[in-house]
DNA sequence: ATAAAACCTGGAGTCGACTCTATGTCAAGC
DNA sequence: GCTTGACATAGAGTCGACTCCAGGTTTTAT
């Protein structure tokens, strides 16, 4: 069991962020100690962390917060989430896609700007 | 030269989108025809995809605006905009990674709701 | 010549996702 | 016994990135 401090390190979500999300329904609210602490189970953190991996991939709040209804709702919406989960699959596929085209224009650039700038040196140095 | 509508069909922006990142100068202004209206060479559209790939990276508005005033000052920026670009490279490509970890856990799930699934409607049927 | 379509400006409004403030409780150490 | 630090709540504020509105001009089609 973990405070809520201790899972801010962890996960690198603030506090704040933290209590927010808990209050939004993005996260099944933990269970508290006699003083009113949050204490975090290790399934809440991993809870969260399967938020984050869909946030990455780019899903607003609203839609991970309507998965995490479907999962407490229990069993009979599997196939609802199965359905979230490919459309998410395909958005992330795509997104690697367009990223590295992405990826080998600026490289591309690099490589151009690292030329011209190399020659921009020589010049200098040969007008001396 | 193109239209402010034709461009915006071209590159997914709408038209306001494309007059606001003229005026926040994310993008140089482009050159107007008599009556005012802007019209747009094929230089300016690939400036604007490039900005965009830059989006597309995670770069906020203001770092690309940053950059993009390094061009319009000339070619003494030149070692700037490699640093800048080498950055950006790297946490393209970290993002890359995060994605593609993300992927797997969400193909994993996939497979594991899958056959979950498929027992749920086994056992439906059986109870018949 | 009149209506419709495409453009213009300046400024206000919206929206998502935090982030911070004010105020308060509780436990532990000096 | 009093301060310090980690926690709590409710609600306001911020910030980035659009997005829309009011009001106006110009070209195009009937």
């Amino acid at each position: 069991m973990m405070s809520i401090g201790q899972v801010s390190e962890q996960t690198g979500l603030s506090i704040h962020t933290l209590r927010y999300y808990e209050q939004i329904g993005l996260v099944t609210p933990v269970t508290r100690r006699e003083n009113g602490h949050r204490t975090y189970s290790q399934e809440d953190v991993e809870q969260i962390n399967f938020v984050l991996c869909l946030k990455k991939g780019g899903m607003p709040i609203t839609d991970i917060k309507r998965y995490i209804e479907l999962m407490q709702q229990g069993d009979d919406t599997v196939a609802d989430r199965l359905n979230i989960l490919r459309a998410h699959e395909a958005v992330v596929e795509q997104q690697m896609q367009e990223l590295g085209k992405h990826l080998s224009f600026i490289r591309w650039k690099i490589d151009y700007y690292c030329e011209y700038h190399r020659n921009q040196l020589e010049q200098a140095s040969t007008e001396t």
